[in-house]
DNA sequence: CCATATTGTTAACCAGCGTTAACTTTTTTG
DNA sequence: CAAAAAAGTTAACGCTGGTTAACAATATGG
């Protein structure tokens, strides 16, 4: 597996945002959405296809491969797990927002993993 | 109040844990501890002097300023209060150790003041 | 269908934060 | 006290991941 850092993650996990909202899947969104320039996304797609995990053409829309599909909704599950386990811990809606789009790229999954049953078991 | 980034945390919080073991505050020790070269932590010392954390002068070891050393225990503080906190939701000693450093810098006040009160409690 | 707005792209640039190499200063030790 | 080791410094450089400016391609509304 080829290693991904937090920004890409980002990127990844934005589209595939727009995935789950049936968005089209445009790089303007995604500038919009992580609040950053459309040359920045144009650069992180690249990279994303270096990396194997979306195809595109130019000008197209990009489309997940199924290792980019399987990493993003890894990464979407992790946020809305920390999500959900911040909430619980009493913390407000918009800082585990904000708190969990910085931890959902580092935790070891050890970790994540305590945190994942400390959040099911409630259901 | 000047910016500090996660970086330059880890170096203020590096120098006050030698500080804590009674240790020189030599940049060397912080290289080992961090990690990374000489010049890295030689150019950190200066962005810390910049930022009013420190004092020193050429060859001399380094002095936290009142304001450094407030940032820096609380860095600490932080530290020490995430890792108890991670070693109690049963993450081993090694990802508690790992992670805390990555998030410790990143938690909003409002986070960690959820967690500090779940391990205080137990105490 | 054409003018306008939006999206995508490329190029040039910049800041943060690390590296290695080579040198100076200080400390240690035989 | 001299030589060797260790610490501190400086310079040149690289990578990551942003930016703005300018332009090309596409979509859209009169």
């Amino acid at each position: 597996m080829k290693k991904t850092t937090k920004s890409i993650e980002d990127y990844l996990e934005a589209f595939y945002i727009l995935y789950k909202n049936k968005e089209p899947l445009e790089s303007a969104r995604v500038s919009r959405l992580l609040n950053v320039s459309r040359p920045a996304v144009n650069k992180a797609t690249h990279e994303l296809m270096r990396l194997g995990f979306i195809n595109k053409t130019p000008y197209s829309e990009i489309e997940f491969t199924p290792a980019g599909k399987r990493i993003a909704s890894k990464v979407y599950h992790r946020h809305t797990t920390i999500k959900k386990y911040l909430l619980k811990l009493g913390v407000s809606e918009k800082n585990a927002d904000r708190d969990c789009c910085l931890i959902e790229h580092v935790l070891s999954d050890e970790t994540f993993k305590k945190i994942e049953e400390l959040v099911v078991d409630k259901d």
